[in-house]
DNA sequence: TGTACATCAGTGAACGCGCGTTCACTGATGTAC
DNA sequence: TGTACATCAGTGAACGCGCGTTCACTGATGTAC
């Protein structure tokens, strides 16, 4: 019998990937539950592990959550990126369309929003987090330099292109926030955050470009 | 002796306006360590009572949560209420300093955010909440009705209305979660909020009444 | 190739804690006569 | 005005539950000789 396949039947000793294995269903019940009723037991109960099992890949809790929003960050950055090969470069319609991407990242996987951009995932004193947090940034900065990009073309100043972005990610988040709080299609039922992020980009787009010219 | 006087040294038995006492108990908890991890007891220790005692007023830890939702749409309407009076009708300075008013109340209470935007806030199946909800949307319709005037003097089409107004909101909602999130001064320190929103309200709302002209 | 041994990745049972909620109670208050 | 009684708003003790985490353990794996 082959050493690497697991017996049928019987479940072998050793999970072989129970670390990524438990942020994946740490990941599931996240989505199903909410990252504030998450419990460390359920994932251990989900991946079929015992309750202490997970304490050998993760300090505690709060550092199996730190990992879950790393995966979270891995996807979107993933998404980001394919978003930004396949558009022109510093276009309106590529930074809306990595904005509409954000929001349809985001809003496939609610429970990660705290989870990425709360306070948890930011505070924490640790060996080297400083640079895991670091990493979290990579999309905002694609962002940036796409932005900056469009400045160029446009004749805005440069320096302005870090405001711009935060400007465009606050709508972003905004209407991530407003949409999966149901706000939208209790409001303004015929919207929806990807039309709105649309036309609101590009009014605010081209007031600053007129306001330049 | 009079009646209504508590006695100085022993505490009297009733309390006379305990609910109130909770909600601002729990009110203060919340601040302090954010809704998630509200607890009950604690509520009912600060306010100085027995942990049976809050089940006299309200249902259950859900029940009270509601109506600590509540006091912050009260504190938040009212001070939309003030800006509304203090400036000119359908001007953009009105609907800034409506966005900045906002994003004061909600920073200056952030743990209520969750509380009030929150799914919980929304989703109780019970006798009269619908109406208590509805009255929850007063400060929206308020921004729509100065939104529909500012549309009325630039002529832009004011079934447009609703659908600026939830923009507003919108980038409103991205400053305060990027704000106390501490992501503008991550990534931006020398920004604000408050002028941020100015900016990119300006340049969208300008970029709304050029593309109609 | 075989064996001894260190190390690793699991188990299962238990701990302690804190919280939401209930229960039987008791002191205070309001009201009908 | 005084009294009996219903009702209200508290008490304090206890419950049950679920969760995070630890502990001594054991089976599997890798490696030096």
């Amino acid at each position: 019998m082959p050493r690497n396949e697991p017996q049928q039947g019987s479940k072998p000793y050793h999970h072989g990937d129970l670390r990524n294995a438990l942020i994946v269903a740490a990941a599931e019940l996240i989505e199903e539950t909410g990252a504030d009723h998450f419990a460390m037991v359920d994932a251990a109960r989900r991946a079929g592990v015992s309750t202490a099992a997970p304490y050998r890949h993760f300090r505690d809790r709060e550092d199996l959550l730190f990992s879950v929003g790393e995966l979270g960050f891995y996807a979107l950055d993933a998404e980001l990126e394919r978003i930004r090969d396949q558009n022109k470069r510093g276009s309106i319609d590529t930074l809306i369309a990595m904005g509409q991407s954000y929001i349809r990242c985001v809003t496939s996987m609610p429970a990660f929003f705290t989870l990425m951009w709360g306070e948890q995932g930011m505070v924490r004193g640790e060996e080297n987090v400083q640079e895991k947090i670091e990493e979290r940034a990579r999309g905002f900065w694609m962002l940036v330099e796409q932005v900056a990009a469009w400045c160029e073309r446009e004749g805005v100043d440069e320096p302005a292109a870090l405001e711009i972005s935060m400007n465009l990610w606050s709508i972003c988040m905004g209407l991530c926030h407003l949409h999966f709080n149901r706000q939208i299609e209790r409001f303004a039922p015929g919207l929806n955050p990807y039309d709105m992020l649309s036309s609101s980009a590009r009014a605010y787009l081209g007031g600053l470009a007129v306001a330049k010219h």
